[in-house]
RNA sequence: GCGCCCGUAGCUCAAUGGAUAGAGCGUCGGCCUCCGGAGCCGAAGGUUGGAGGUUCGAGUCCUCUCGGGCGCGCCA
């Protein structure tokens, strides 16, 4: 069937009024170019000529379309409250690949942890901490149905008290120890997971910040003087329908309190203030309302379009056929860590990203944690290291010349030459799955060539030998891109 | 009730509106004196949940419908 083909007949019928077939044949007879060119239906198929392949095989494959602009991927954001667990995970390594895309493609990728230390949360976290420091010190304390329960809330009030001489603080002084010291020691654990795990945030939000440089109230005044809100019922409310929202919502509550809706805005001004024009963000299905209403806040503010959500489906994990609850305050679930240490970093990214971000995924864990050898990352990890193995038998070569590509390498010089449309498909779905998924093409490619052409010795050695040296290119840089390690040897 | 996601092989999932819908796992059978067998080749396995519609052409787009997931707070 070719290289390449071309469906032109079925597309120009109808203007030209011939018959498809017909209009394949003529434009197939009159096309001249480094390709041989033949007419089956309406469809055009095309054969590059070697010579053709081999110019491009000098040029390389790794090129980027070009965007312009600043880009900011926020992701993870988990509460400091408890451990990053396995959904979580799945963001964090669609945040970093998206990072890492992004950075190739336009002027500078930032990526962001957004830390919510400030709300109601987080001071049921310091209570369930400070109810610990007392059980620890033998005093009489019982922890409230309602809060955090995980063994780790003990951790932190041990180091607490390891650190601290807590019986000569006052009340105000231990609040404060609480407030500053137990919730960092959560925000460093997180940061040492996501590490494991190959993701470096450049940055780290704080909640706290965003309220004390007065952000809600500038988006509040900012919205105040394009006459989008108003009071009723003691509450201030955003007028979020002008903007496609089914209901107004409340920025300021009738107790005082902001909303969560309104510091969120106010991180987003605060985000574009620092001068990047595209947001991504990358948020668990369950927030799916969210958007609408982030959206209707943005284009109030007169940023339209700066914001790009992408939703990622739940991750859910069975144990003998019943799914495994992944509540925080109970404690019981499977953390990122543990899944780290079980099946490896490189095995644990590839796991979220062989799926669409859309679909939702199902794993067993038992089956994650002992058939992590039947992980893709091992497919597309040893056609590099079949290849490396090639390339270092440098003084085996005895170059033959010839040069004639059959079906095995020309199925791996038209994957290489689609590098940059699938960097573009998957710029355009925001999916790091498209990346994955073309690693694995292109091993599978490889590995088909590898089992039916012989390199060394061969009298197309030289042509191979550089198909080869390309291959190896461009799965280096789809490595990058994944966060995984290129192995020598396995 | 409304909004979004999904429904494709036994299971988990692919498939830029194009030709005969593909992989992995599982089942069965083959392939190394040869650049690494963590690989390759073959077999079996499908009414793409269902019904209409648009199109030269629909797994893909539209309408309806059935089933599953998530969300619809002065929670975060």
């Amino acid at each position: 069937m070719g290289d390449y083909a071309v469906p032109i007949g079925f597309v120009l019928a109808r203007r030209l009024r011939t018959a498809p077939d017909r209009i394949a044949q003529t434009i197939a007879e009159n096309l001249h170019g480094p390709f041989r060119a033949v007419a089956v239906k309406g469809y055009v198929n095309v054969t590059m000529d070697d010579q053709w392949w081999m110019e491009r095989l000098s040029q390389g494959f790794v090129s980027y379309p070009k965007r312009s602009g600043k880009v900011l991927v926020e992701y993870v954001s988990a509460n400091p409250t408890g451990p990053i667990h396995i959904g979580h995970g799945r963001g964090a390594v669609v945040g970093s690949v998206l990072e890492n895309l992004l950075d190739r493609v336009y002027d500078l990728a930032d990526s962001e942890f957004y830390v919510n230390d400030a709300g109601e949360q987080i001071r049921k976290f310091c209570k369930s901490v400070e109810i610990r420091i007392k059980q620890l010190k033998g005093e009489d304390a019982e922890l409230p149905e309602d809060a955090y329960h995980g063994d780790y809330v003990v951790d932190v009030a041990r180091s607490i008290l390891e650190r601290f001489d807590w019986d000569t603080l006052s009340e105000e002084e231990r609040w404060n120890v609480l407030w500053h010291d137990a919730v960092d020691m959560m925000r460093q654990w997180h940061k040492e997971t996501l590490e494991k795990l190959g993701v470096t945030m450049k940055a780290w939000t704080s909640e706290r910040r965003i309220r004390q440089e007065s952000w809600p109230e500038k988006v509040i005044d900012s919205l105040r003087k394009k006459d989008y809100v108003y009071e009723q019922d003691g509450a201030l409310w955003f007028k979020s329908t002008l903007f496609g929202d089914d209901k107004d919502r409340v920025l300021v509550k009738s107790n005082g309190e902001y909303t969560y809706y309104l510091v969120d805005i106010a991180y987003h001004m605060e985000k574009i203030n620092r001068g990047y024009n595209l947001l991504i963000n990358v948020w668990g299905a369950d927030h799916i309302g969210h958007v609408p209403r982030m959206n209707a806040a943005l284009s109030a503010l007169g940023f339209p379009d700066y914001l790009n959500v992408v939703l990622v489906q739940t991750v859910r994990f069975w144990r003998q056929g019943v799914a495994v609850a992944m509540s925080k305050r109970k404690g019981e679930f499977l953390t990122l860590d543990e899944l780290i240490d079980e099946i490896g970093k490189d095995a644990a990214r590839i796991m979220f990203i062989t799926r669409s971000v859309d679909a939702t995924i199902d794993f067993d864990i038992e089956v994650a944690k002992q058939k992590a050898m039947e992980n893709p990352v091992y497919y597309i990890q040893y056609a590099y290291v079949r290849a490396k193995n090639i390339l270092a038998r440098t003084d085996e070569r005895q170059f033959g010349n010839s040069v004639s590509f059959d079906s095995h390498e020309r199925m791996l010089l038209r994957l290489l030459n689609a590098f940059e449309d699938r960097m573009a498909l998957a710029v355009r779905k925001l999916d790091p799955f498209i990346i994955e998924s073309y690693a694995w093409e292109l091993s599978d490619a490889f590995h088909k060539f590898y089992q039916f052409d012989r390199v060394i010795g061969s009298e197309y050695e030289n042509a191979r030998w550089q198909l080869v040296e390309r291959f190896t290119e461009v799965m280096e840089e789809l490595f990058t891109l994944l966060g995984i390690e290129k192995l020598e040897r396995m």
